[in-house]
DNA sequence: TTAACATAGTTGCATCTGCAACTAATTTCA
DNA sequence: TGAAATTAGTTGCAGATGCAACTATGTTAA
């Protein structure tokens, strides 16, 4: 997956930036004083979006295995960013909530990721921002479908 | 970073799409019965193309610390992928190069490898793939940027 | 010459990851 | 009703990851 070689090919171009933007977010929540993974902000995200949701939910929302989901909640339980709630109808199910300390997190990171994502798309028309778009839905589909095939 | 939102934004679909493909590329190499991990395979094909690296290059070439890399090495080695050499000349330094079994096994993943690549890649123009590459380039440019003026 | 610095690689520690196997709770169906 | 299947979540295990601190070696400069 060199970029080097392959030069019709865009998967590997896409791993490696992808890689790179984890790492520049990373390094600025940092500096930022952000106390957050990119994973755990990613959650924050969700559940500001929507509280309350159920551990499958989210795991199902964020691409994650359940087993990682589970511990990334358990990470940021410790931190105090959320916290869960078993649901008395059905006891196998926890709900996770947003804490003050998590909605609080959320908020501080919004301008840092907002000039962030204002920064990454520099010099890239509206037009290329489109074309890439339907690039990486289109990959996802024949993923998905490929991924039915073999499973049905 | 969710797709639905930010509707002019790529940096969320990129994550996203990457996942995806790192997913599908392990359970392909996984069903064709070869032991290797997505980043294993990166490492045995840039050993491929030039066998005999030092660490430190390979982590360079990687995007991963030498931390990161060191260890892959060790456990590439436990599976007998690598063997490493001290440099005579200069004791610090680690000669990687593949085994046997090593180059068999890329060589053994190499139709799956083009397979995945093509399949990937269906329903997208010559003119998307080069629109896209443009626009990884530029964002990878746009970090490249914003981390040299930061860290100097 | 030798003390200061630089470099290559490793290790401790913590996080994120998935698979397989598990527990506990709920639902299905015979 | 009660056994079988399903579901939500957890745990053991192993790999990948980065940071900071470390060892060992090599280079530089006073």
């Amino acid at each position: 997956m060199d970029p080097s070689r392959n030069e019709h090919s865009i998967i590997p171009w896409i791993g490696k930036t992808a890689k790179f933007i984890g790492y520049y977010f990373s390094d600025a929540l940092k500096e930022q004083g952000i106390d957050l993974s990119k994973e755990q902000f990613l959650l924050l995200k969700y559940l500001h979006d929507k509280d309350g949701r159920i551990q499958n939910e989210l795991a199902f929302i964020t691409d994650r295995s359940k087993t990682s989901l589970t511990r990334l909640i358990q990470n940021m339980e410790k931190k105090g960013l959320v916290h869960r709630v078993v649901c008395p109808e059905d006891m196998r199910i926890r709900y996770v909530y947003l804490t003050e300390i998590g909605k609080e997190t959320w908020k501080r990171s919004q301008p840092l990721v907002q000039e962030i994502i204002r920064e990454l798309q520099v010099g890239i028309s509206e037009e290329e921002l489109q074309h890439t778009i339907r690039v990486m839905e289109r990959i996802q589909q024949n993923i998905h479908k490929k991924t039915k095939i073999i499973t049905s």
